[in-house]
DNA sequence: AAACAATATGGCACGCTGTGCCATATGACA
DNA sequence: TGTCATATGGCACAGCGTGCCATATTGTTT
């Protein structure tokens, strides 16, 4: 027994030890949620949520680097799985159509399964994001994160280098900036369903579409007086 | 004496209660970014910079809300600046144009006046800044507002109504996009000098009108399964 | 100049977050 | 059952941010 890995399957396996984090994971992020809907993000404590799911506070920190991120998780995976759905885009597919079909798929794999925050949870958790400003910045923060990802992703598809070319990283930060403002309207306007937010990407980026035919784009931008 | 308002003028005034309230401000400021360039963001407690400056810790929380808003002072300065700029910008230039000058003022600026952080203080802030989560996180949410009053001041200027036309909202946050990829890439660079970053915002514009020439908006988002 | 009002500062205590450390409990496996 | 790996609990501690009140400093009035 010269071996010093650990003879125990790491990752992945059902094992009853396996199991029990997960729902502890789970049970965390649900009683989180709970209490910051009922009193609020910054009024809960972590001794409260732990309180909750008859768990240490030392052992929360064991699961989550941060009170944000437990806020944070669902969204997080709805992200990563993001860029899954994006690689799972046939090959020859141009970038944003497969940005934007996966988009699609995602959000009606998050309307469809009450596992992984439902719509409705969805789009209070988006709220509460919203309302608070940590919250937010740290949201902004993985989303920069995701993009480039994504934009590595794009890369890989497209074949090109992502440290030379820039179209990847312009690709998907304008994509994911038409995707913000059609959220902002979409919560401003009560967040009614995945539908209407749906509706509204394609509104803005039909939108994007009339700017750049006007001269959006070029109109100016040749190089007179360059320094103001 | 019904008078109930105060007596002295409460702002704007050069007197010596604002002076000496300026030059701590800017004391803290300089004390600040001093220690997290030697010894990292992190690594240094509040309690150090106010032992710089002489001052006691109850009061670096009278001029900063946090730690946070110290690193990013500067930089708020600048962003709140270039809405200014965007408002000088003469009424009949187009949005794009007018925030193209405006962002070369405001860095000839930067880079002219030694007082507001010069060009290599403001490279290396943003250096600072991108090296922390914390940071980035605090500076991306900060970004997030100024878009938004960017986005009113637009619609000022176009004259139309911010809440229903989303066209404000769209050129602002896709011309936001387009300067930061450019910023990382001028900081993956070295971040030589402003020359060079204005050079490469021209260069990350031109390929994006290169896309949009080849059909990137158009090309395949005609509604063809829009739902996943 | 002197008294007074307005405001800036200092100091203290307190709660909350996040982390290192070690003892203990629990699941995994032969 | 015995042994190992790992998950958990329970401290202690440093740092951040805030409320509160006493004190000091500045500006105004008489």
């Amino acid at each position: 027994m010269e071996n010093g890995a650990p003879r125990t399957t790491p990752g992945s396996g059902t094992g009853l030890r396996e199991r029990k984090k997960e729902r502890t994971r789970e049970a965390l992020i649900d009683a989180a949620l709970e209490l910051f809907w009922r009193k609020g993000y910054d009024a809960t404590t972590i001794d409260e949520i732990v309180a909750a799911v008859d768990v240490s506070r030392r052992t929360f920190f064991r699961y989550f680097p941060g009170k944000e991120e437990v806020a944070l998780s669902r969204a997080n995976e709805a992200e990563r799985a993001l860029v899954g759905a994006v690689a799972d885009r046939p090959a020859g597919e141009p970038p944003v159509v497969a940005l934007r079909r996966a988009t699609a798929s995602v959000m009606a794999a998050i309307t469809a399964d009450p596992e992984l925050g439902s719509s409705e949870a969805y789009v209070r958790t988006r709220r509460l994001i919203e309302a608070n400003p940590t919250l937010m910045a740290a949201s902004l923060r993985h989303a920069l994160e995701t993009e480039r990802l994504m934009a590595a992703e794009i890369a890989r598809r497209e074949g090109v280098d992502p440290a030379r070319d820039l179209r990847p990283a312009l690709t998907v930060t304008c994509f994911n900036a038409v995707v913000r403002v059609a959220m902002e309207v979409w919560t401003d306007d009560g967040a009614v369903d995945a539908q209407g937010l749906e509706s509204l990407i394609d509104e803005a980026w039909a939108t994007m579409g009339g700017l750049v035919d006007q001269g959006w784009l070029s109109g100016g931008w040749e190089p007179d007086a360059p320094h103001g």
